[in-house]
DNA sequence: CGGTTCATGTAACCTGTTACATGATTAA
DNA sequence: TTAATCATGTAACAGGTTACATGAACCG
C-alpha cells in the first residue's frame, strides 16, 4: 500500500488538498510513483477516517472551497513503522519489452515508429528533470547548503535522471538492431 | 492487459502448461513482466475461452498430467493487433525511492540496511542476466549467427543489464548520500 | 461562446496479491 | 519421514483504471 505512504511523504512536506496532491502526483513525487485524482481521493477519505490525517475546510473567495489535509499523529507514526520495515526490491514492469520480443512473430520494423516515439517521451522527460535539477539544486538560484529534505530529494531525482538517460541509450540500442533485422531479412 | 500478451509472446516461443508459464515468468521473461500462478491459471483459463488458446491434454507417466496450451489463430491476430497500437510509455513505481524521501522525517541512517540489502540484490541480477547473456548470446557455446527472435531477446536482456547496472550505481549515490547526512547532522 | 483551471466526487470494472487447498512423486 | 517439485485450482480482498458527473471562474 504504497500510495498512502507516498501521501504521507508528500503531505509532510507539504499540506495540500486532493487536488493539489494529484498534480503533485504529475511531477515531484509522481517521477517514482503515479496516481489518479480517483484513487487519491478514495485513499484520503479512508486515511481521513483511520485517524491518520488531519482535515482543514478552506474557504477561498473565487474558487470552489478545499479541504487541506495535513498528517496526524498516527500517520507520521504509520510512516515511521513503514520506513522501518523491509520492502521488496521492484522488479520491471515493462509492456515495451514485451512487443519487442513479440515483433518476432509480426514485422520489427513496424515497431520502429513506436520505439522512437518512447524515444522522444524518455527524452523529453530526461530534459525536464535536468532543468528541474538545475532549479532547485544545482543552480545559482538554489539553496547552498542542501538540508537533509533537500539531500535526499536531490538523490532521488539524481536516480529519475540515471533511469531516463540509461532508457534513452538503450532505446537507441533498440532502434539499431530493429533496423538491422529490417535490413537484413525476413521474419517468421 | 499486457498480462495476456506476454503470454501471447511466451507460448508462441514455447507451448507449454500453466505450471510452465509460471516458472518461464520468475526467469526469461519474468526479467520484464511478473506475474504469479494464480494469475496466470485465471487469464489461461479466459484466454481459452475466448479462442485465443488451444489447448491439449497432455497424460504423463510418474507426473500429473498437464494442459499444454498453444497459441491459436485469434490469439496470433490479437497479438498483432496490439503490437500495432501505440502504448503509453512506462512510469516508474518505486517504493524505496518514496522510502528514501520519507527518511527526511525519520532517520535517515536507519535506512542504511534496507538500501545495502536492495544493493545485493539487484548485484545479484545483474551477475545473474550477465551470466545467462554470456550462455545464450555471447559466449562460446551460443548460436551464431542469432536468428531475429534471438537477436531480439538479446536486446531486451541487454536492457535489463542496463537497468540493473544503473540501479546499482544509483543505489551507491543513495548509500554516499544517507552516510553523509548520518555523519553530518541531525534530522527533522 | 468555448476551452482550461480549480475542486470534488461516484460507480463499474479489471488486475494483482494473499491465503487456502489437493495430491502424487522423488530425493535426502 | 520430511521437504521439494510437479501440477492444478478457488476465494477474498486490495489496488488501479476508466467513465461519468457537477459547477464556478477565468481567458481569448
Amino acid at each position: 500500500m504504497a500510495l498512502e505512504h507516498a501521501i504521507l511523504v508528500s503531505l509532510l512536506e507539504q499540506p495540500g488538498s486532493g487536488y493539489e496532491l494529484a498534480r503533485r502526483f504529475e511531477r515531484s513525487i509522481g517521477y517514482f510513483w503515479t496516481a489518479t485524482h480517483q484513487q487519491i481521493y478514495r485513499v484520503l477519505k479512508r486515511m481521513e477516517s483511520d485517524g491518520l490525517l488531519d482535515v482543514r475546510d478552506v474557504p477561498q473567495e473565487r474558487r470552489p472551497d478545499k479541504k487541506e489535509y495535513s498528517v496526524a499523529a498516527p500517520g507520521r507514526a504509520a510512516l515511521s513503522g513503514w520506513l522501518h520495515e523491509p520492502i521488496e526490491p521492484e522488479s520491471l514492469r515493462h509492456d515495451l519489452a514485451v512487443k519487442i520480443r513479440g515483433a518476432a512473430f509480426d514485422d520489427p520494423a513496424a515497431l520502429l515508429h513506436e520505439v522512437e516515439r518512447h524515444h522522444r517521451v524518455h527524452s523529453d522527460r530526461l530534459a525536464h528533470y535536468l532543468a528541474g535539477e538545475l532549479r532547485d539544486f544545482t543552480g545559482p538560484g538554489a539553496p547552498a547548503p542542501l538540508d537533509a529534505g533537500q539531500e535526499l530529494q536531490h538523490v532521488v531525482l539524481r536516480g529519475g535522471i540515471a533511469y531516463e538517460r540509461m532508457t534513452v541509450v538503450w532505446l537507441d540500442d533498440v532502434l539499431a538492431t530493429l533496423r538491422r533485422l529490417g535490413a537484413t531479412g525476413p521474419h517468421i
